[in-house]
RNA sequence: GGCGGGAUAGCUCAGCUGGUUAGAGCGCAUGAUUCAUAAUCAUGAGGUCCCCAGUUCAAUCCUGGGUCCCGCUACCA
């Protein structure tokens, strides 16, 4: 492996639209940190950037529902997120955010030159524009009927009611939700970033010289460019972000996908103003991004090619070890839905309790397949490891110590094979957590410096102190001597996972000034050297604590279940008069024959008899109804629907459904046989 | 439908380039112990390694097909 001489951690920018959650710290933070701190306690140099990911739309629509400015929301995000990775001990050497003066500086840096350079590619398309409020509107900015389940209130991206991606041509009366207005078609220029030119070279660099990279990311990126790049619009028509560095380009800005890696950058740059560039130039900095799943693509493809392309000697990631999700109780994890444990949600309820947290997540982290966190399980590993495996040995060894030897670490008078033969096992644990840290598993690591305490615990019950105590002072000097000597080595082994707790032990021991190095070693702490009073580094947790978190969750859920009802039965729509419904030419028909569309999941291609004549219809009802099931049904159509392709057949009219609760549709039936064609009105 | 990831003990997960009785932690059972936050230590029970076929002397691992779960993506008038 290279001989690195600095390394570059980065964490994935949290996006300052919400606080953070269990998934974020699972996924990203805790095991940068974990990195972070072991580099760290190897006497490596280290640096660890994060900062608030700032601009893009929905940061905009969220100020615009608040009545505030979006510089009023990421300024309160950004507080709350900063806070809750520093209460977690996730220390970032710089924590910043891209709405700095010097983000904007280097984001535009970099635009222009790639500009200049003739890197990127211009091209126009019609999008939605608003005549009165005179601006693009992004497709959130765009309000109108959900074409699947009638939500009015469907944005241009996606309908938060039936769950679907929509685009906002797809909307059924767009109107903007600026003006209220119905938004027309006009043409915009964007530039792009032609990403097939980077195509080889991200071939080479990845899928020849990244094999080791973990199979998920290597899998994703392979997918990526066995498909085909296609040129990435980096800039957007919008008011919020670093402006488009271009005369003409006013009322542009960057997209926040090409502007927010390159945060990374201005952060360390504000941190180290004459000293940055060794950090992202140099050969022998070793670049680490850690980010989820989500991510992988900007930080492998796009990223990476924008540095290419900008040239100047930025170095490339070594390796991006990106984890899979976390779910909760079961569930996706979700902020709209309220299914989630907020970081500074948790504090209130476990005060000082960050390592229990972070040695669940990190004991339970996805990094091969997405996992679930449950209480149940969080309790549990509290209490039957935490607690009963590493708490109670050090708890054993410092109490006896203080019972026999008054405090003082007593002097190995007598020693035996096992004592050593137990020591002997430390280095072996120590490589084993090396290892893994080094390699990225986390989970296994966190492991293996548990087993320290296992040791411990061991050896505490072969040696029987308690019992030698009473016959024997110098052999029981000795086994608590050597006892001791295992807890300092968890305190050194257990602090880039558990700091707090570490901290507390240290303090126990009365030590200071621990490097990595010492782990091994049955000479940490001398002789005669005065501890301090035992104290309890972790306390049970009872079932009635976790009954809380349950109760929560399930309020959330209820909470939940209420809206959806409500918003299926109370989008009221607005007055029409008979002249529109006249318009409608509503009728009766009977389906003749049905089978699925190829290659589809929820199309039906129907042939119906209408009374007027036989035509056929696309719909996409395949996910509630079988295609044998529905010949011979009678149904209701809207008949004088404009026609349209799907999927290369040409579907004319649309067959009335109603969506139930769950989100179901459910086709309307006459109550008895009709004849077809009968006009319903 | 396309692409990617996953499926191994009751639970959560390891298993490197195919090779003797498939592992760990938790949970469970039994025994020991009582210094310790009813904690610990020992022993044990538990697996058709998702299914089918193939390659091989040999498959949990490779190939083909299928099923189920997760993510991205297409489709929904």
């Amino acid at each position: 492996m290279k001989d690195y001489k600095r390394t570059l951690v980065t964490c994935a920018l949290p996006y300052a639209n919400g606080p953070v959650h269990i998934g974020h710290l699972a996924g990203v933070y805790v095991p940068a940190d974990i990195y972070v701190r072991y580099l760290r306690m190897r006497g490596k140099d280290v640096l660890f950037v994060c900062g608030s990911d700032e601009h893009g739309v929905p940061i905009t629509i969220k100020a615009r529902k608040e009545g505030c400015t979006p510089q009023d929301i990421v300024d309160r995000y950004h507080g709350i997120i900063k806070k809750a990775f520093s209460d977690f001990g996730i220390d970032f050497d710089i924590y910043s955010r891209t709405s700095s003066d010097i983000h904007s500086d280097t984001a535009t840096d970099f635009f222009k030159k790639l500009y200049d350079e003739g890197k990127f590619i211009t091209k126009e398309s019609e999008q939605y524009y608003d005549t009165e409020a005179k601006t693009f509107l992004a497709d959130r900015y765009i309000v109108g009927t959900c074409p699947k389940c009638g939500n009015e209130g469907a944005y241009g991206d996606q309908c938060e009611k039936c769950g679907c991606t929509l685009s906002p041509e797809e909307l059924i009366n767009p109107k903007s939700k600026l003006s209220g207005a119905e938004p027309i078609k006009k043409a915009t220029t964007h530039w792009y970033l032609p990403l097939q030119d980077y195509e080889l070279w991200l071939r080479e660099w990845i899928l020849e010289g990244h094999k080791e990279w973990k199979t998920n990311v290597y899998g994703q990126v392979k997918s990526w460019l066995d498909g085909g790049l296609q040129p990435r619009a980096v800039t957007r028509d919008l008011d919020w972000g670093v402006p488009v560095p271009i005369e003409g380009a006013e009322g542009k800005v960057l997209y926040v996908w090409f502007d927010a890696p390159i945060g990374y950058i201005s952060n360390t740059k504000e941190l180290l103003p004459n000293d940055w560039e060794k950090w992202w130039k140099s050969e022998d900095t070793k670049l680490v991004h850690f980010i989820g799943k989500d991510n992988i693509v900007f930080h492998c493809i796009v990223f990476p090619s924008i540095l290419k392309a900008y040239g100047d000697g930025f170095i490339l990631p070594e390796n991006v070890p990106a984890n899979e999700f976390l779910n909760l109780e079961g569930d996706k994890i979700s902020t709209s839905r309220n299914w989630a444990v907020w970081l500074h949600e948790y504090l209130k309820d476990f005060p000082q309790m960050q390592d229990v947290l972070r040695y669940v997540l990190t004991a339970n982290a996805p990094e091969t397949k997405d996992n679930d966190f449950t209480w149940k399980d969080f309790q549990t590993r509290n209490n039957s490891e935490l607690v009963a495996i590493y708490g109670n040995f050090v708890n054993r060894a410092v109490v006896l110590t203080h019972k026999n030897f008054e405090g003082k670490v007593p002097v190995n008078l007598k020693p035996e094979a096992i004592d050593a033969e137990t020591l002997n096992q430390i280095p072996a644990i120590r490589a084993a957590i090396e290892d893994n840290i080094e390699h990225y598993k986390f989970r296994e690591a966190l492991k293996e410096a548990i087993s320290l305490a296992r040791l411990g615990n061991k050896y505490i019950s072969d040696t029987e102190p308690w019992r030698v105590s009473k016959t024997d002072m110098d052999r029981t000097a000795s086994i608590l001597y050597t006892s001791l000597q295992i807890c300092a080595n968890l305190a050194i082994a257990m602090e880039p996972f558990l700091p707090f707790s570490a901290k507390k032990l240290t303090e126990m021991l009365c030590l200071e000034n621990l490097s990595w190095d010492q782990i091994g070693s049955g000479e940490i702490i001398p002789a005669g050297h005065q501890i301090a009073a035992a104290q309890l580094m972790f306390s049970k947790i009872e079932d009635a604590q976790i009954d809380v978190q349950l109760a929560k969750l399930a309020a959330s859920k209820a909470a939940n279940a209420e809206d959806v009802t409500a918003v299926t039965l109370d989008t009221a729509k607005a007055e029409c008069i008979f002249e529109d419904f006249e318009k409608m030419d509503i009728r009766t028909a009977t389906v003749l024959e049905a089978e699925r569309v190829p290659k589809t999941d929820k199309l039906l291609h129907l042939k119906i008899d209408t009374g007027l004549d036989k035509r056929e219809i696309v719909s996409g009802i395949a996910e509630y109804y079988s295609p044998e099931e529905m010949v011979g049904k009678q149904i209701c159509i809207l008949a004088n629907l404009k026609p349209r392709k799907i999927k290369g057949i040409e579907s004319k009219g649309m067959i009335l459904m109603a969506r139930q609760p769950d989100g179901k549709m459910r086709i309307v039936a006459p109550d008895e046989r009709l004849v077809n064609g009968a006009t319903i009105g």
